[in-house]
DNA sequence: GGGTCTTGCCAATACGTATTTGCACCCCAT
DNA sequence: ATGGGGTGCAAATACGTATTGGCAAGACCC
């Protein structure tokens, strides 16, 4: 900035203040264009970091998640980081599997990060004091202490029950991971409460908890088969645990549906391409990530408007080629 | 830092010089120590900024991927963020779908990045302009001009060939991507070289490009039986395209490996959980992310060491359910 | 006991930009 | 002509840390 303020004969703050476009900057017509010529002529380019000192302000958002690979998260990033990215903010990723929350959000401090979205990080783990005057959006996550975007997951385990309700089945059972997100929870009460008011009771042998994975979900399958009284529907909390445990049924000789229907939840993109084709709950992913980082950029540039106005993301039910009827079992 | 010094009776200077842990800093220990409490009392973070501006060096690493939903590209991102978390850098993910990589690399050159990883870009298209000054390594991509770490992907594809070709399969075909990128052309080329050898040609109908999506694969597939003389064995430049065609081949009432065989590239998680499972070559994803990152942090920290010794990391067939013998077609 | 060396620290400065303050200068009204 | 108000810019300062140079005080030599 010093080479354009002495290309265009003036001095460096009235180069800076024509730069950087300030509101009541007063520049005669005739310097401003100058220095613009200038900046131009050498190919000037702000020095984000100088800038970040003197503002106080990154231009740059964590964004924490529990792991990349799982499609879900993919799309959440996705969404995320055009926003930002849009509105000239960096994403520095941040995976859960290299270190700890903590130890992540103590990082992005010492980076005078201007804020922090949460992927799927269960709100009870969080350090409310690693948080401590960091501006944060949680994510597919509800809470009363830090602003969220959240799918409404309540009726995602409500339309999983439904679906397979009314399909006639009613030996039923749920596979989910012991995270302790509040997506995940909700999607187990949605489903365990609808069962509960159609009269059935989910035994403890048919609830099954495992890592929220194609593995978990084959594991906890398993265990499904072997405990004897084989359900008829399954509800995975996730997609890819239903496929891990669709893989598992089709293993064991099972044919689906005929022999069991499984619902899964996401609605990943691989759920089509598996075979046969997974019924699920759609959870808008990308734009959970898209409002979150939106939101995000409010609190941070919009001052305390505290105003987080939560609302529940719609989801819906996608009837494919996993779930059919039950009396199908009963004839074939 | 100020306070730090305050606290502990010194100069900032001094301060700077303990908490710095300056190879030829003469400070008595007395001192050191009563710094060191002082930063521990107070709970002293650095400001990563500042540290950036003088040192010029933003600790920060740009990791430019095409999409972060593609699970190979999840794994490489996986493995290049763990080895620079753990080294103390940070990772801006820039997804191409926001914007061009000319553009992505002028926001990161602004931010002072200190390099700059390229997942899945053709050398081709690389903007040598936009590069300029900046250390950059490719990942799983060949160039005389920039370092690099890359699969051995003509092996891929040989491997490829020859296990189709044992199989007894002579109607051949391949569906890559239009992508110039090094990996997918060396697999192509690595397959038809082989095919060529077999005294097989590849005909044009036979040789399909199409997106590197399951979208692609399909649309590719489709086009493949549609254009008579169904092949019988198929190559798919990558497990994504793999598992299109082979859920179009499904839906199209053909049986796998009976009527057609197909052979995918990469080895993603998935490829064990679409049915039948995925027969294809082994990529080490994670792998390529890590010694990417590794390359680049020698490229920074130990100076002009220009000696990249691009080794080729060396792929493996991975023999599923997708793949048979040609015969069965003939005798079923 | 005066000189050279070493040790341990601080003062000064730099990094590149933003912001505040103050000073010329000109225009116009009285 | 003179004072007041506005305009356009530069000087000074700040952001938080790293680095250089130099200055005291002590150790050591003859």
């Amino acid at each position: 900035m010093h080479d354009v303020a002495a290309r265009a004969g003036v001095s460096q703050p009235t180069a800076s203040l024509v730069l950087s476009n300030h509101p009541h900057a007063r520049v005669a017509p005739a310097t401003r264009a100058r220095v613009l010529q200038a900046a131009a002529d050498i190919g000037y380019q702000p020095n984000v970091v100088a800038q970040s000192l003197t503002r106080r302000r990154s231009f740059a958002l964590g964004l924490l998640v529990p792991d990349v690979r799982n499609p879900f998260v993919a799309d959440v990033i996705t969404g995320a980081e055009r926003v930002a990215s849009e509105a000239g903010y960096a994403v520095l990723l941040c995976d859960q599997s290299t270190r700890g929350v903590a130890q992540h959000l103590e990082v992005l401090r010492a980076r005078q990060i201007d804020g922090v979205l949460l992927g799927a990080v269960g709100a009870r783990d969080l350090p409310a004091d690693a948080l401590a005057g960091v501006k944060v959006v949680l994510i597919d996550e509800l809470s009363d202490q830090w602003p969220s975007i959240a799918s409404d997951a309540l009726a995602a385990g409500r339309l999983a029950a439904d679906h397979l309700l009314s399909l006639g089945h009613r030996e039923l059972a749920y596979v989910g991971p012991a995270s302790d997100m509040h997506a995940f929870r909700m999607r187990e009460r949605g489903f365990t409460a609808r069962l509960r008011a159609a009269g059935i009771a989910l035994e403890s042998r048919r609830l099954q908890r495992d890592w929220p994975t194609m593995e978990g979900g084959r594991d906890a399958m398993r265990r499904l088969l072997t405990g004897g009284a084989r359900p008829t529907g399954i509800f995975c909390a996730n997609d890819l645990m239903a496929i891990g445990a669709l893989k598992t049924c089709l293993r064991a000789g099972l044919a689906l549906p005929r022999d069991v229907s499984i619902v899964g939840c996401e609605d990943i993109e691989l759920a089509r391409y598996v075979t046969p084709e997974l019924t699920t709950i759609a959870i808008p992913a990308r734009e959970l990530g898209a409002r979150a980082a939106r939101l995000l950029l409010q609190l941070i540039e919009d001052a305390p408007q505290r105003v987080s106005a939560t609302r529940l993301l719609p989801v819906r039910l996608v009837a494919r080629g996993t779930s059919g009827s039950a009396s199908q079992e009963m004839t074939s």
